[in-house]
DNA sequence: CTTCTTTTTGTAAGCGTTTACACAAGGGCA
DNA sequence: TGCCCTTGTGTAAACGCTTACAAAAAGAAG
């Protein structure tokens, strides 16, 4: 049916009997249109199958529609749940998101953001950026928009969301306190983060404010990757005195943890508590399901989203970072301690 | 540094005394320019830290440097890998990657491609496509160069990369019986996918090889996501006579299949061997370690980004599907039956 | 029926490149 | 020295659209 190679909005103008002017008028929904006059392009562009030429908009609007997304990888299911919440935003206002993963190589983040922000997009979403120290700097003073994802960290004053770390490391170690815990195994995540750092932090000020004596033993440096959870908590099950819960930084380390147990022949939660973060889908998915403190991903992702969105519309804007609430997710891991 | 907005060519072309033609030439890397010219337009764009616009070239030259790239999600890793090695490829020919998430909605799919084709990407990869029927039709008459990622069945000969499911599912059924298995669980994909029903294809055909009857108790419908894998692992642990060992068709199900298991009280591999397909990263970090048939992810992602690459280059050029092998995987959750 | 507004529509000048074509140097050869 | 090739460089015309600005049509008011 379409025999012909390109439509133009010029094939689209003599179709309708109207100038390519109005045509264009009608695209970007100008008001200047009449009604009836709309109608006939509009029908001339349904027969003739018409699709704006993106390039073209672009190089005379000025602007790409396209937003930029740097993601450190894509293994995990948690970036995909960010993603999720971004993509569904963009769609709303008809953008598209062009997807670097820049696979935990720092220098090639830098790169691309150099390249991307000499109007290659109108905006970008780096989620949890490795070193931003390197480009925010240029972004800032470029007038560049751009939102921080998951990451808090440079004490500058840029555009973020992320979620309240330090408060879910409190209320899910409270928690564990309350239910009778004292001994509580700790496995942080990847300590060049600043959510790693936030969920210690809350971790330590949860016993502080209970008056359990920090003990360095139960405390194991991991990366945010199962392997690390399964080594610490086999580094806790050895201890003289081992905790009777353990509170891993994210939820993959958690089922590291889970293994570890099972692996020594104990029972989660009988014999051990574990208790993770993030809550990724899988959480509610193992046995037992995984009591977890909820980070709203999906929903970082929309509202980092509108805030670029609403930066590119009002550039001058000064927006800071946004911190959205956790929430502990009780589920079947966790339980007082044996006698 | 950068006080000036834009640089073009033209500001690159005043710097090094050349005309904008000449600089032209220089980004594409004609032969015609003398090396001392070429060198001091570098210098020039270094000088001014031109980047070259996007949206113009694409306009003029009349490719994009766009792929797009259809997926239906990004939650569990197996697509994430997948990306890896399409990104991986098209890093190489510094082509950047449009995302578009489908969310398994096929409605959306369709409109996209019909978007996507007029011009906004030079090229299509589609994972896992959903119902591509509705529009390879069109795409292939345009002549619009695009390949098939995981997906067979319409039987039209068109461009696509696979792993050889059939064979996959043959031989680990195989393995289970050459251990003294006899009674087989066995838990499908979702069986509107090609890769599904080659499966339990590969299932069937090596229990007939072997002369054990199919029994109809012993296949569970399932549809790829891991409470699948739990149900189905508890309906077989209901019969009477239940089986020995179950295979799972991919790897998320085999996890539900191990929590059923264990909520029964009974013991992977001991009671019951279990073995998944796919291969993601986790099967090798749950404990006990699953036994698993590996499919080549990151491998297809690389493979169909060539496939494209060549279609883009030589749109005539008639290529089918190409299929990667897969290969089993021993690890810890499969031996021989109880006595 | 003018004249003045207020829509509505047409026109032309870009947007920053690529690329076919024209033109200016340098050789090589007779 | 003159002529023809190369080789290197400049020029102008696209590419398909947006958007001021100008012009025409349609009302409103007198």
């Amino acid at each position: 049916m379409d025999k012909k190679t390109k439509i133009t909005i010029k094939d689209v103008a003599a179709e309708a009997g109207v100038s390519f002017g109005t045509v264009s008028r009608v695209i970007n929904d100008d008001i200047h249109v009449k009604p009836e006059t709309r109608e006939r392009v509009l029908q001339a562009m349904q027969r003739l199958g018409f699709v704006a030429n993106r390039q073209a908009r672009s190089l005379a609007g000025g602007k790409t529609n396209f937003i930029g997304l740097l993601v450190p990888d894509l293994g995990t299911g948690y970036i995909g749940e960010i993603i999720r919440g971004i993509d569904a935003e963009l769609t709303l206002q008809g953008l598209d998101l062009v997807l670097y993963t820049t696979h935990r190589t720092a220098s090639k983040e830098a790169a691309y953001v150099a390249n991307l922000a000499q109007g290659m997009v109108d905006g970008l979403l780096l989620v949890l950026p490795r070193n931003p120290a390197d480009y925010i700097g240029v972004l800032t003073q470029r007038k560049f928009p751009f939102v921080l994802i998951d990451h808090q960290g440079t004490g500058k004053d840029c555009p973020a969301v992320g979620a309240t770390n330090w408060q879910g490391g409190y209320d899910a170690t409270e928690y564990l306190i309350k239910l009778g815990h004292r001994r509580i195994g700790f496995i942080t995540g990847w300590m060049d983060l600043g959510c790693a750092q936030d969920r210690l932090a809350g971790y330590r000020a949860a016993l502080r404010t209970y008056h359990i004596p920090e003990d360095p033993d139960l405390i194991y440096e991991g990366t945010f990757f199962q392997p690390d959870g399964y080594t610490g908590a086999m580094k806790f099950l050895d201890l003289p005195n081992p905790p009777t819960a353990i509170f891993a930084s994210n939820d993959v380390m958690a089922m590291g943890v889970m293994d570890a147990v099972r692996m020594r022949g104990l029972r989660v939660p009988e014999d051990i508590s574990v208790l993770g973060f993030d809550d990724i889908p899988q959480a509610s998915l193992v046995r037992p399901a995984l009591t977890t403190v909820q980070q709203p991903l999906e929903n970082m992702g929309r509202v980092a989203a509108q805030m670029l969105l609403d930066l590119i519309e009002q550039p001058e804007r000064k927006v800071g970072r946004i911190e959205l609430s956790t929430k502990l997710v009780i589920r079947e891991s966790c339980q007082p301690p044996r006698c």
